[in-house]
DNA sequence: GGCCTGCCATGACGTTTGTCATGAGCAGTG
DNA sequence: CACTGCTCATGACAAACGTCATGGCAGGCC
């Protein structure tokens, strides 16, 4: 394990006090080097794209783009950095997202911060780590029962439009909406397609 | 401004990330000292008890009971602490019920360190200070059109039950549900009950 | 090639809604 | 006291919704 080159760190988070109080921390541990921060989705790719750092700490909620489109265009950008994930709520959804989006590090904003930088320097050594509780969360929810389409049909749903606008922005027929969102809340175990929808979000089918 | 007692801060926030850092960043200010640390409410509680600081600076969201109910316990047993809220997501409903319980302070998360030890010292002076931008949402969300009922009848709503539901759960009629949903989504301006339970959180009105 | 599954649609049916009119009891206010 | 607003209810009607049966059409698999 030599020390020769300190590892670039980048840390995306729009809250400002955490942050920057991250930012601090990070800067103790002797082998790391915070080389830039963001404070939005479109801004961590304009400073990856910058300082090129190797390791890029990436908020999920932050404004313009979350922390999972970002790492999404950075492993097309910059295939080299790695990128993982920091949450204050994880759910299930997210996780698998994430991992699809070839995330390698995965973890809650309730670890420590010397247990966050073990967890950087584990991520660029290429190797993954997820929060043991946020997979084993992942793994009880199991895996989505619903197709593509009653999936985007549910989430079209989320903010209790009718069926008919749901139709148009699908560009499906009214009935086959119907028909989706019925199977789709059948297969979910609702009475409705609200609470269907509410289930998905929780479980992270949607 | 005399320096001879530094202020005792309690810091309450359940994620350890951000405590640390933040304990971490507070702790270069020389009038400031953190005295504890909570990771959730009762332990707050408990940790304002044993240690009397000066001002509690509590986390909105933690397990076993929020910031504001805290602060309201606070206010009871310790009136000499000041109290006030650190929350990632803003409501408006969130920073009236603060304002209620008698919290002195209420910042968003997008601060930095700096300026909240500024707000802290401002507290701790008896004073008030609130987000300008969130007090502004909180203004232009304006008061809540809805009676009693209406609210009640929403907040059964929220889930997405079926009418027959809320009205046993409400002791009411159906006929009289439906009423009050109708009267709620028109005051709130949604098309349906739906949107208007979405609507009305968002405005801190449930 | 058959078979299955997912995708899309239509039509029909009964149920659940949203909406409106109407009314009665009951508080608080000018 | 009259007036207003909230509460609760009923009945009725149209619209929206959930469910089912049915069918065509694509793609993957034995």
């Amino acid at each position: 394990m030599t020390t020769d080159r300190p590892l670039r760190v980048l840390l995306a988070d729009d809250e400002h006090l955490i942050r920057g109080a991250l930012a601090a921390l990070l800067a103790l541990e002797e082998d790391l080097v915070v080389v830039a921060e963001a404070a939005s989705g479109p801004e961590a790719l304009a400073m990856a794209r910058a300082h090129r750092p190797d390791v890029a700490v990436l908020d999920l909620q932050m404004p313009g783009a979350d922390g999972v489109k970002v790492a999404t265009a950075l492993r097309a950008e910059l295939p080299d950095c790695r990128t993982m994930i920091v949450t204050s709520h994880g759910r299930p959804g997210h996780l698998k997202r994430a991992l699809a989006a070839g995330v390698r590090g995965f973890v809650p904003k309730t670890v420590s911060a010397r247990r966050l930088a073990e967890i950087i320097r584990t991520v660029h050594a290429g190797n993954r780590y997820v929060d043991p509780e946020l997979a084993a969360d992942a793994i009880s929810a199991g895996d989505s029962p619903l197709t593509a389409r009653e999936a985007e049909v549910l989430e079209l749903a989320a903010d209790g439009a009718p069926v008919a606008e749901i139709a148009e922005r699908a560009s499906l027929s009214q009935g086959t909406v119907r028909n989706y969102l019925s199977s789709a809340a059948s297969k979910i175990g609702a009475e409705n397609r609200h609470t269907a929808v509410r289930l998905a979000r929780e479980r992270g089918w949607v």
